[in-house]
Formats: structure tokens, sequence, C-alpha cells
DNA sequence: GTATACGAGATTGTATACAATTTCTTATAT
DNA sequence: ATATAAGAAATTGTATACAATCTCGTATAC
């Protein structure tokens, strides 16, 4: 993707995971060309990349759809981030550099600073700019590959089934897996961070009248 | 994608698994929709998308070129695989069903019988699939987005850096593998998963005659 | 009144023309 | 003879016209 496509892709993106596009939402290329002063060809280009991240589901000659996640790929979700993230923090703790650890830790500060002043969809944010840092760390591209998309849909859960309480410890937990990685504790900063996803996924509400339905039929003709 | 776009994303794929497509050979947009008998468009989303999966390179006006990974990016490769791999074959442990298990030995069986007979490059990408179904069979579509990825790459890698005597233990590791899932021993099916991938990347020979050069000015001026 | 079929509207899918960019060649000035 | 600049060729990037497909409403047959 050139500069021009990255610029739509983020904008899209942080949308979807703003809930300005809320799940479920038909994309129609024509609308979003429109509105970028595009024409559809880059449009679709950047929603074929961001149906392969699965924020998006394209149906064929029918439309492009912000993703709905269900409770199974929510669990799928959370798994992953757990066995990536557990082994990220490890390897972060091996190789991380004082630079590193340094802007690890302003980053928690900032977190700490703005924890309540902001708006919330910034606030989650912040927090997934943490945990992929720490993938960054991990000097494996492919932690930071995989982990941008599975903290994207995580927003987009969190969106679904959260109960809007979040980040009421996560500041809190973020700063005691820095300190864990500081000290090099791999064992410990491996712990506190599977705790600390175990959390989110506890703080999730997986109740029937947070489903959004694909369709009425789902409502009034369930099976 | 579909299902036109698959036929031609599956072919091209396979043709620089088999390496028929060389690494760092240009795939040019107008050549390829010619010999598909189609337009540049639907050439272009499968080369994007191509490029998602790390197996060729765009480079903005100039061109896609054929991926030619690095000793440390096939380090990076070895490395996921170990992490999605060692804890795909513990979840089988766990999860694989009568059905799936039987389908898993078929593999193997089918693996030793044709062991000698077939093309070398048919060998490895049966390989390929022994390792894919097990993700399958761990119950997360992660496990196998990222391993059909990472194993396809491994196939280019091999190509670049092997010394054509991979699959002499491969399908004994295989068998192996495969009884420890069977007796659902999870922390025996995982080690000899991990070992099998160390074999692999010990099977790799990263002498500087093996690396092909990205362009004649890197043979005859290197800095 | 109901069911089927036809057709209009909306949206995506594909081909193609043209624009932008890069690379290589060639011509020209020194 | 060499260096620089102009331009030609090759390739990708973008916009647009048209085709294919799906959805839904309406009309018509029974």
């Amino acid at each position: 993707m050139n500069a021009k496509e990255i610029a739509i892709y983020n904008k899209i993106k942080q949308a979807i995971i703003q809930q300005k596009l809320r799940p479920n939402m038909q994309l129609v290329e024509t609308e979003i060309a429109e509105s970028f002063g595009v024409s559809r060809t880059p449009i679709r280009n950047v929603l074929r990349r961001l149906s392969y991240e699965r924020l998006v589901k394209i149906i064929a000659n029918k439309g492009t759809f912000v993703t709905s996640s269900s409770k199974e790929e929510a669990k799928e979700v959370f798994e992953m981030r757990r066995i990536l993230e557990g082994e990220a923090v490890k390897k972060a703790c091996l190789l991380a550099t004082e630079e590193q650890l340094l802007e690890l830790e302003q980053m928690v500060e900032e977190e700490e600073k703005t924890h309540l002043d902001i708006e919330y969809y910034d606030a989650i944010q912040m927090s997934g700019e943490f945990h992929l840092k720490i993938a960054e760390m991990a000097g494996n591209s492919y932690f930071y590959q995989y982990l941008e998309d599975l903290i994207s849909l995580t927003h987009v859960i969190i969106s679904i089934y959260g109960k809007n309480q979040e980040e009421k410890d996560a500041c809190l937990h973020h700063r005691h897996i820095f300190h864990a990685i500081k000290k090099r504790d791999e064992q410990l900063a491996a712990e506190l961070a599977l705790e600390h996803l175990i959390d989110m996924e506890n703080n999730l509400q997986f109740s029937d009248k947070n489903q959004l339905s694909v369709s009425l039929t789902e409502i009034f003709n369930p099976k």
C-alpha cells in the first residue's frame, strides 16, 4: 500500500475501533470513495486488506460489512493473544534496550496521567499501544504483525461485549508488567501478562443482549 | 477473493513454493494477466494478498518480486513456527476427534508410501500439509491462518538455503508426533514438534553462496 | 388472495484507458 | 571522452465505463 492508501486504511480502521463504524454496518465503496475524494479503486484495496485482518467481512456481489465477532471468535482472539503476548513479553525481558525500557515507561506514565481525563476510546487505544510496544521489543516482526491485528479486533470485541469498565485496572497491570520487564524477570512478566489478558476477557459480558444480530431472521426465528 | 481469484492465487503461490518462480524474479502484471486470460485487476488483487503473506514484495511504481528471505527473516519464521506449532500440537492432543486422528494417520502413511518416488517439491508440500492438519485440529482458526503463511515461507526458505536432504527424517518425525497426539501426550507431542522444527532449521545452510543477490550491483559493486 | 415471474435499482466485479513514476538510452555540451 | 540532461520505454497507479449479480418491488397469472 502506498502512502495515500495507508492514510485511508488508518482512518477506516480507527473509525471501526472507535465504533464510529459499528459492527454489521455496510461500507459502500462509492460512498467511502466520495468522502475521501478518490475513485473506488484504492478503497477496494483498503477494504480487502481490512478483510484479511478480519475487521470487515466482504460478501461477494453483496457488500462489505464491519465485523461483528461472535463469542467463539472473541475467545479465539484472546487465546491467540495469550500465546503470542506470553512469548513476546518473555523475549522482551531478554532483549529490551535501556532506550526501549524508557519509552515503555513513558507510555505507562502517559497512560496514568491521562487515565481519567480523556475520551474512553482514546484510553483503550493507548492501552493497545502498550501491548504493541512489547510486541515490537520482542525482536520478531511476526509478533507485531499478528498482535496489531488481534489488538484491533479486541477493540471491536470490547465495543460489542465490554462492560465499559475495562481500563480501571489496566494502567496498574501495565505498570506491573513494565517493572517485571525492567527487572528482566521473564517468569513474572509472562504471568502478569497472562493475568492481565484473562482479566480483560473476564470483563466481557457475553449476554444475549450484547449479541448484535446479523439479520432479523436471527431475532424472530432463532433456531 | 472470489473463486476465480483464489484459483489464480493458488497457482502463483504453488509456482513460488515449487520454485518455478524463483526468489527475486519480477512478476509483471500484464504478463501474468495475459497468461491467465484476464485483465490486470484480479492479478493485482492476488499480488497484494501474496505480499501481505510476504511471499512477494511489491515496490511502488517499480514492480512485484518473489520474496528472497534473508537469514534473519528465516530465523523469525522458524521461531514463530515453534511458538505456534508447540501450542497447536498440545491443543490438538486435547481436542482431536477419532476421525481427525484417522485422517492424520492416513496423511503420514501417504507420506511414507510415496516418500521416495515422487517429485522433491511434492514431498515437501506433503510435509507442509501434515503440519497444517495439526493446526486445523487445534481448534483456533488463527493457528491455521498464521501457519499456512509461515509454512509457505518455509518452503521458499528451504529452496534458498536447503541442502536438499530435508525430508530424510521428516516422515519418521511425523509418525512419532502422530503417535504422541494419538496417546494424547501433550508434553511429548510438543517436545517432538519442537525437535522436528529445530532439525529442519539445522538442515539449512546459511552460506554466502546460497544468498541470492537482489541485483547485479550487489554482485559487482558490493559495499 | 397467493405465488410466480419479470424488471428496476443498487452494489460489486472486470476491463480498459490514461496518468504517474521509474529506468534506461541517447543526444548534446563541455 | 565524460557528464549531464532530455526523452523514450516499461511498469505500476488511478479513474471510469461497463458487466454481472443480488435484492426488492410490482405486475400478472391462477
